[in-house]
RNA sequence: GGAGAGGUGUCCGAGUUGGUUGAAGGAGCACGAUUGGAAAUCGUGUGUACCCUUUACGGGGUACCGAGGGUUCGAAUCCCUCCCUCUCCGCCA
């Protein structure tokens, strides 16, 4: 969200960095809406004054045994007019409330100007694409032929687009999620454990509601929703509160599963484990003061790609195009997997900086040395998709045989097994 | 799920027969005095959001005592709903 004075401020700036993004928006109305309400605002605020001051008086004349009733009809006249504006403030206090959800982030000026993903750029890239001397097969192949992921008992089981670990398969994808973890707590980041189902203030705290409910599992009996990302619990541990300067930067990560609709990809990533109702993630998050987050994206980007070094595993790096960034995100770098077995890029991480979007929503912030107050900036990126990470192993480790060989860094998880066969 | 107690400022903690209470008192913190320095002591200050006003410093106003409604000229104080915490019971991993 941002901030309404600042919008009123800088409203060329904003419809500019609205338009960068292809996202329609009526700033007219907004605009309208805001000028009543400071309009309102003024008229109930004076008359409030006013009550307030009968009051007293009131209280006054009763103290020194004197009568007040003379001055009732006129204050409760006052308190009706007083009520009924009330009324109509809050309404449109809620209009524009709704409406300020709906404006994105202001993208960031480093952020290139483009329509969609082909206009995203490619600022570097780590290792090769392996060559093979075989016709390297998609995932799904490898791994039914192995036995160590199920897909037609998990739709059995739930619906399409779930899946079962069996097996050293299970054991990869918990070796990775332990791999993860002990290598971002070893860079300082502290490890939590948090609630899978949130409340709707969390879940709009993060931007994921009210515009992508359809993304969302919600459990209607209990009003709470599945998390879509760890990104939404942690981010909102210290929502309204405001942090003294000595708890920052504040860094978390967390293992967790996560839970999508993917309503409207139907027919997209049918085949395999890319794209899962329910999949495991490692999540980085990180609430920093405002004058530090650009470089705090940089490092976390670090954070994520050093999984995929030590992996071996060829990647590229790619900035989101102002027409393809998220909408809570001013700046968004795509960490894309090589998948030899699909013939292409995959995303696998996804490192942004909210700047102060979400922290405005959650009211997230903190105090300065001289004590005075501001918004936080967040935070967050993928450090890895896990399930993403386990099929880009089969793809990339695959042999001739169709067998996987483990990652040395991994090697420790398994003992004396070198391969999946 | 049943019965009871409670949710007040950075923290502790008054205030529930409604009336200058943004809110006593204490702690903490900041600044100043005292000191060679420190402790102790004394003095002053110490919330947030929004509106109006001012070039600025500042000044004025409104709201906020878990959240949302209601009663009233007026509510931290009375009524209703919800949320949360604690204790006991039941159920259960």
């Amino acid at each position: 969200m941002l901030d309404l004075n600042f919008i009123l401020k800088n409203i060329n700036l904003i419809k500019e960095k609205t338009e960068k993004r292809h996202y329609s928006y009526d700033f007219d109305k907004l605009l309208q809406l805001a000028e009543n309400r400071k309009n309102i605002i003024k008229e109930v605020e004076e008359l409030k004054w006013k009550r307030n001051k009968g009051s007293k008086e009131i209280s006054q004349l009763i103290k020194t045994g004197k009568d007040a009733s003379f001055l009732n009809k006129e204050m409760r006249e006052l308190s009706d007019s007083v009520k009924s504006l009330d009324i109509t403030l809050k309404n449109l206090n809620d209009e524009i409330n709704k409406l300020l959800l709906n404006i994105p982030n202001i993208i960031d000026d480093t952020v290139p100007i483009g329509v969609n993903e082909t206009d995203n750029i490619v600022v570097r890239s780590y290792g090769e694409k392996p060559v093979f001397n075989f016709q390297p097969k998609p995932h799904w192949e490898i791994a039914e032929n192995l036995g160590i992921v199920d897909f037609n008992r998990a739709s059995k089981l739930s619906k399409s687009r779930f899946s079962i670990y069996f097996g050293n398969g299970a054991k990869l994808e918990r070796a990775l999620i332990n791999f993860m973890l002990e290598l971002h707590t070893a860079k300082g980041y502290v490890e939590i454990i948090p609630p899978l189902l949130v409340n709707e203030t969390t879940m709009t705290g993060t931007g994921q509601l009210p515009k992508f409910e359809e993304e969302l599992f919600k459990c209607e009996r209990d009003n709470l929703y599945l998390i879509p990302t760890a990104e939404v619990p942690l981010t909102n541990i210290h929502s309204g509160e405001i942090l003294s300067i000595e708890k920052l930067p504040i860094y978390y990560v967390a293992y967790t599963p996560c839970f999508r609709r993917e309503a409207g990809s139907y027919g997209k990533d049918v085949r395999g484990l890319i794209r899962q109702h329910q999949f495991n993630k490692v999540e980085l998050v990180k609430i920093v003061s405002d004058e530090s987050s650009s470089a705090e994206l940089e490092a976390l980007l670090l954070n994520a790609e050093e999984i995929l070094k030590l992996l071996n595993i060829h990647y590229r790096v790619v900035t989101l195009c102002s027409g393809d960034l998220g909408f809570s995100s001013s700046k968004t770098y795509d960490i894309e997997v090589w998948l030899p077995g699909l013939n292409c890029y995959k995303e696998i991480s996804s490192c942004s900086n909210f700047k102060d979007f979400q922290a405005r929503r959650a009211s997230i912030k903190y105090r300065d040395k001289k004590g005075k107050i501001h918004f936080a900036h967040t935070l967050n990126g993928s450090g890895l998709a896990v399930g993403r990470t386990f099929l880009a192993i089969l793809e990339n480790y695959q042999t001739k045989e169709g067998y996987i060989r483990i990652p040395d860094v991994l090697q420790g998880y398994f003992k004396d097994l070198q391969l999946i066969k």
